[in-house]
DNA sequence: AAACCGGGGTT
DNA sequence: AACCCAGGTTT
């Protein structure tokens, strides 16, 4: 598409109002850019600059991290949590150096046939790492054009084809708007269009927004959206024993796991989730007769 | 299409 | 205590 009020007010906007982030500096690196993108595709921003900036420090370049010890990667990943991603992280990393001689590919396809880099992930470091065309179309993009566009308070639970193909032909023609307009979408989503309290007094295209045009509209789909719970589940379990096994320097007592895991948790289901763990790759067994758990070498 | 996967902050 | 945040992988 050549232009239109939106994208021209929203990419303005975002001129003016752009947070100043790390990963967004002029000395930034491709590289840089991915680990941020999969740091950010779980944790808010406050959390993840002090990490990606340690992280950046010690592997500024994917050799380093492919060359990596995972028990150091996976402490250095800390509280993000689902660790899982530090380890595709360091595979994506060895992909890089392996089959791209280091470099950090800038063709969405070969972006998105690296280990953790999906559809959203790809199109991102394509626009934020080289500022090339792509459809970055995360959360807070969409709901941006659920509401602007379709007048509804919170996007679908999936996405949509109209939805994609909407989103495909909003994007500007040349390669710079079309960075400039994911970025500016997505920080006007993560910082104005919020999900629950947007802040419309700020939005500059809140004149032409149609969901606040008819009203505000309550959520179509709130009867389908479940909440997941937290206490008592395999996530905090796992999440438990990893930090158990961050914070120590050598192999922890399995009999002390128990000990130390969630309050109330039964031992079929901690071995259960520690099973889950071993299976992933995120934590190792040592010892028969005394078993004992430890980060992977 | 749906389930799984953490952890901190706000209300 | 309840609710919010988010994308990739696996089944």
């Amino acid at each position: 598409m050549p232009s239109s009020p939106l994208t021209d007010r929203v990419t303005v906007w975002f001129g003016e109002h752009r947070r100043d982030l790390p990963w967004r500096a002029p000395d930034r690196t491709p590289w840089g850019v991915l680990v941020s993108e999969v740091m950010l595709q779980q944790t808010p921003v406050v959390r993840v600059l002090p990490v990606w900036e340690q992280w950046l420090r010690v592997w500024p370049v994917p050799a380093d991290l492919a060359a990596a010890g995972t028990a150091d990667v996976l402490r250095a990943w800390g509280r993000l949590g689902y660790p899982r991603r530090a380890l595709r992280l360091q595979e994506c990393a060895r992909a890089i150096t392996e089959r791209h001689d280091g470099v950090v590919p800038s063709d969405e396809d070969e972006l998105r046939a690296l280990p953790g880099i999906g559809s959203y992930t790809a199109a991102a470091v394509v626009a934020f790492a080289y500022g090339g065309r792509s459809v970055v179309l995360d959360t807070n993009v969409r709901r941006v054009l659920a509401r602007a566009v379709d007048g509804a308070a919170l996007p679908s639970p999936a996405h949509t084809v109209a939805e994609v193909r909407r989103a495909t032909a909003l994007v500007p023609d040349a390669p710079g708007d079309a960075a400039a307009w994911a970025a500016a979408s997505m920080e006007l989503g993560a910082v104005v269009c919020t999900a629950r309290a947007p802040r419309c007094g700020a939005c500059p295209v809140a004149d032409l927004c149609r969901w606040r045009a008819d009203g505000y509209p309550p959520d179509l789909h709130a009867a389908r959206r479940r909440t997941q719970g937290w206490a008592g589940t395999d996530r905090q379990v796992r999440g438990r024993v990893m930090g158990l096994l961050r914070d120590s320097v050598g192999p922890v007592p399995l009999v002390e796991v128990e000990r130390l895991a969630v309050e109330g948790t039964d031992r079929p289901r901690l071995q259960r989730c520690v099973d889950g763990l071993v299976a992933d790759g995120l934590v190792e067994v040592v010892g028969d007769d005394e078993p004992a758990l430890r980060l992977p070498a």
